[in-house]
DNA sequence: ACCTGAACACCGTTCAAGT
DNA sequence: ACCTGAACACCGTTCAAGT
């Protein structure tokens, strides 16, 4: 379990509010958890997150490594600030009153805070992780886009959870399609799966590799007409899918609660 | 990027379906890496996935750690074989007719999966693992669920993404629940939040804040009656919640395709 | 109060050597 | 071909000591 305050808060809830009384007294050569959340996050996001190591932190800050122990209990704790510190949302964010169009807002809020810091999906997301105060916000907004809907607080609550948690599958296919794109695989490695995924045992999946649809990295097959489609660059098209089914489907929940009240 | 073989398939994969030569000769003490993978599940079921170290794994067979190296190019290969070998499901499956029901079926199989072997959701599926054996079996059976349906190709497959992912996440709540679970928030905690979570920063997250709702671990406020509920134990809730919302934003889709062909 | 230096118990991975 | 032993370059974290 992570280590917690006498209040039974999570530290990093206390230090990400603020609430941690930091009695400064006698030198301080300026160190801080601010500047060493920031320091890291500019390491995440120039090398990734395995890049951020105590000693690199330290280094880039110009202090020893075990200075950083007096501000953050452990590198879990810092991770999670990083995490919270990451998924800033605009300061002011005007939601249209149409409830569907607010989600959709609200979701590609948040898909863009994943992708200007993508090393956010990486870390864990605890149960404390909802008491931070980005987290609040998100969900604040959250909750704003549905005002207006008949639907009980759990029912909002899990509306957040799929549609979040929608956004962040999207914007880790959208990563995993840009920086593990060199995966080539070779017409005789294709044919190596054709014989291993035949009809017999992967009757639904075995005629997609024997037009080579289903690998990622082979090369379209010589088919006629439509040959030169980007097989899985349309994340935008699942993304967008995704999104439609789920209000799609709120909307026929709201119908229905509406003609039974 | 991941190593890959001479014909572009990922290591990994050339393994897992038994495309590697294995010349065989010599004395061998038995070592290979159907027993190497199974000795890291082992211990990965016992103790989390953060000790399947390459130390560890090789004590447990009684060999010494280097040893592994002439089976597994390196951890992370043997972190895909462990992925893949956790993600087995049933040999026979009986799918629903109802397509509904097969694709409440199949998601409930994945759930299982994952909850056996809760590591599998901190090993991350890159690009190349839908090539590994039991995600294309994985992938079958979702498409066989779907088989009566009119949708394209890449629609059922974002299908399958999608509901994979909801149960990822579910999964992934229900975990966290259980495990961080004794996280126990004082009344001083919660009033420590509710100077900061205030009505006018947060309007629709606060008020939850007062009642205490919105606090994972704190103490239910003293309300009238219906005080004794579980705050969010019903992950099953949450769980049947997202999956309906899809099913049903589906079968609108389905009417909307049908009427117009 | 704040920072440093030395040390500890780990990691994954390499290389040359044994049988 | 298979396994070992010694070594390397890292990790996060501790503790006692300096100013």
């Amino acid at each position: 379990m992570a280590d917690t305050t006498e209040t039974g808060l999570p530290r990093a809830v206390a230090v990400a509010w603020g609430m941690q009384e930091t009695p400064q007294r006698g030198p301080s050569r300026g160190l801080s958890h601010e500047r060493i959340v920031a320091a890291a996050m500019e390491i995440a996001d120039a090398d990734g997150l395995s890049a951020v190591t105590m000693q690199a932190v330290a280094k880039s800050l110009g202090f020893t490594t075990m200075s950083l122990y007096r501000y953050v209990s452990g590198k879990d704790e810092l991770l999670r600030l990083m995490g919270d510190a990451g998924a800033q949302l605009p300061e002011k964010v005007r939601l249209s009153p149409d409830w569907r169009q607010a989600l959709r807002q609200w979701a590609s809020l948040l898909r863009e805070a994943w992708r200007t810091h993508s090393w956010l999906l990486e870390i864990p997301r605890g149960q404390a992780s909802v008491l931070m105060p980005n987290s609040v916000r998100i969900a604040d907004l959250g909750l704003a886009a549905m005002v207006s809907l008949p639907l009980s607080r759990d029912e909002k609550i899990g509306i957040i959870l799929v549609v979040s948690q929608h956004v962040a599958s999207m914007v880790e296919l959208e990563l995993s399609l840009a920086d593990e794109g060199e995966l080539r695989v070779s017409e005789e490695g294709v044919d190596q799966l054709r014989e291993v995924i035949t009809e017999k045992r992967f009757p639904h999946v075995a005629p997609l590799v024997q037009t080579g649809e289903y690998v990622p990295g082979a090369a379209p097959p010589p088919g006629p007409g439509d040959a030169a489609e980007a097989p899985a660059e349309d994340v935008e098209a699942e993304y967008d899918f995704g999104l439609d089914l789920l209000i799609a489907g709120l909307e026929i929940r709201i119908q229905a609660a509406s003609s039974t009240s």
